[in-house]
RNA sequence: CGGGGUGUAGCGUAGCCCGGUAUCGCGCCACAUUUGGGAUGUGGAGGUCGUAGGUUCGAAUCCUGCCACCCCGACCA
């Protein structure tokens, strides 16, 4: 166990980078910018994978898997999307290798490939190029199709769950018949998105729409949800593509309508990614480690029991513990009980809170004697011992507290930081004194825009759906302005 | 990729300037005593000092390349 403590407020940074190894969530790997994902942080991920996978199965999804490798022309044939990704790709050139004179192992360039593979950094073309064949008529649509995935983007930097080399994610992939179908499915998986991010993750979002600057390359428009982490910066937790016609057209994707003419298909795709890690994290935990939502903990209860030296104390206490993990587990709590003996109490508190595991309770022979246990929980540190009768309907009622606590606290903190600016004095001492989202006019255009992150380092996070309309003046340029957008400084 | 920094046992570190194969704490193993907020004692194991070269009788220490990580930029989910 890493003892090394950071403060989120000395270094948040630091504070990330530790908890992350601390917690037992990842690790470097021998592999530049690649990570390892540990059993612990790999059982919250899985459980991330299940609930999106339920209501992506709800939608009317299925999954399929298509091929890691794409072949290089495949990228030329929709050109914003090309100029988006080629500077990020990772290429095989060749597929063999041998040993040289010398007994190094080096790459047999006799075995070099007619046409380089890409590793996919996201799989448009080679699905699109795939829906060719699997579109004939109007019968054929819609494909609700989604992927579970690792993609490859040759980023500059990195940083674990948040920008990693490799990463694993989903990827929908749909074809409509209609723009309107295509546009509602768009809208729905961002839907779908946020409600996963609010009520599982308890990270309160944004959804909004990116601007054209911040558009996913060969999207017609990129719809998004952004949360706000601790640190006062954003950060982009999920997006979700109307892709037009432009795959269709790149791709020659027709199908037949009812009265028999040819038309281009209609497309979205939609993504997250282990970068939802990364917001778990730094929404909700502290200086103690990490905290959990109850919905994603891998372990909802830690059973603690206080065992002493005489072996029919240990016992009674032991048995006790025993019944109560089995009364929660009936209630389809995942509970643990940390019997070990090498290991006095205060340590396994200590370890457990660092974990984040939202409930916590301990039974020694007082709490035996007088039916009681004590329950602690992690997002509010209180304490209370209570009645151990009916305690698993006490347990499952905290837990659903906890999470909807974890929630408001996040979304109290979000709000807050929500700072509306009318003027460039404004705008900037927001950004620099307050943190956060910063709502403010703008005038619409890519270059005031790019002035502005140029500027201050700020991005229009999105604008906000649903957003109040009102006039008002662009901050930079004074341009008229119908509505405020979302700025802030962004992972 | 540019600027700055770091790399010594599983983790955190001392030693480096002024060359003589390495310090301390936590953790680990054994035993004993402990166990209601990170236990104590005794004994023990664990290091080609990031890596590859070079200088030298001798390199953790000096020089060079490479790799990784951290911070700041540019790029981005």
């Amino acid at each position: 166990m890493d003892n090394k403590k950071v403060k989120r407020s000395e270094d948040y940074s630091a504070w990330y980078n530790n908890l992350v190894k601390s917690a037992d969530l990842a690790e470097h790997s021998a592999v530049k910018g690649c990570m390892v994902i540990k059993p612990y942080g790999y059982a919250i991920w899985e459980k991330m994978q299940a609930e999106l996978d339920k209501r992506f199965k709800e939608t009317g999804h299925q999954n399929a898997y298509f091929p890691l490798f794409i072949p290089k022309s495949f990228f030329s044939k929709e050109a914003s999307h090309v100029d988006g990704f080629a500077k990020e790709c990772a290429v095989v050139t060749h597929y063999r290798l041998k040993t040289a004179e010398n007994g190094e192992i080096v790459v047999d360039e006799t075995a070099k490939l007619e046409e380089e593979l890409i590793v996919r950094p996201t799989s448009e073309t080679i699905i699109w190029n795939t829906y060719r064949d699997w579109i004939k008529s109007h019968r054929d649509l819609p494909i609700l199709v989604n992927q579970w995935a690792n993609v490859v983007r040759w980023e500059m930097r990195t940083r674990l769950f948040l920008r990693t080399t490799e990463f694993l994610w989903q990827e929908g992939h749909t074809a409509h018949a209609t723009s309107e179908e295509a546009i509602a499915e768009t809208k729905q998986m961002l839907e779908v998105y946020a409600d996963f991010a609010e009520n599982i993750l308890a990270v309160p979002v944004v959804k909004g729409i990116k601007t054209a600057n911040e558009r996913f390359a060969g999207a017609i428009e990129t719809y998004c949800i952004e949360g706000l982490m601790q640190d006062g910066k954003a950060l982009q937790m999920g997006t979700s593509h109307f892709l037009g016609q432009n795959f269709a057209k790149a791709f020659d994707v027709k199908y037949a309508t009812k009265d028999n003419k040819q038309e281009y298909v209609w497309a979205t795709s939609w993504g997250v990614s282990t970068r939802l890690m990364g917001a778990l994290i730094m929404s909700h935990s502290d200086d103690e480690g990490l905290i959990l939502p109850p919905n994603l903990a891998p372990i909802q209860v830690v059973i603690v029991p206080i065992i002493s030296k005489k072996e029919e104390e240990k016992e009674l206490v032991l048995n006790k513990a025993k019944e109560i993990q089995s009364a929660l587990r009936k209630k389809g709590i995942s509970v643990k009980l940390d019997d070990r003996d090498n290991t006095t109490p205060g340590y396994k508190f200590a370890e457990y809170e660092l974990k984040g595991v939202p409930v916590r309770i301990a039974i020694g022979p007082r709490d035996v004697a007088n039916e009681s246990v004590e329950v602690a929980r992690r997002d509010t540190k209180e304490k209370q011992v209570m009645s151990s009768i009916d305690i698993d309907h006490k347990i499952e009622h905290l837990l659903s507290q906890i999470q909807t606590n974890i929630y408001q606290k996040a979304l109290d903190y979000r709000d807050q930081h929500i700072n509306a600016v009318n003027t460039w004095d404004e705008f900037i001492d927001a950004l620099e004194n307050k943190t956060g989202f910063v709502s403010a006019h703008w005038d619409g255009t890519s270059e005031t825009e790019l002035k502005i992150k140029e500027l201050t380092k700020a991005t229009i996070r999105c604008v906000p759906l649903s957003n109040p309309q009102e006039n008002g003046i662009c901050v930079l340029t004074g341009a008229p302005s119908k509505e405020r957008v979302l700025f802030a400084k962004a992972y």
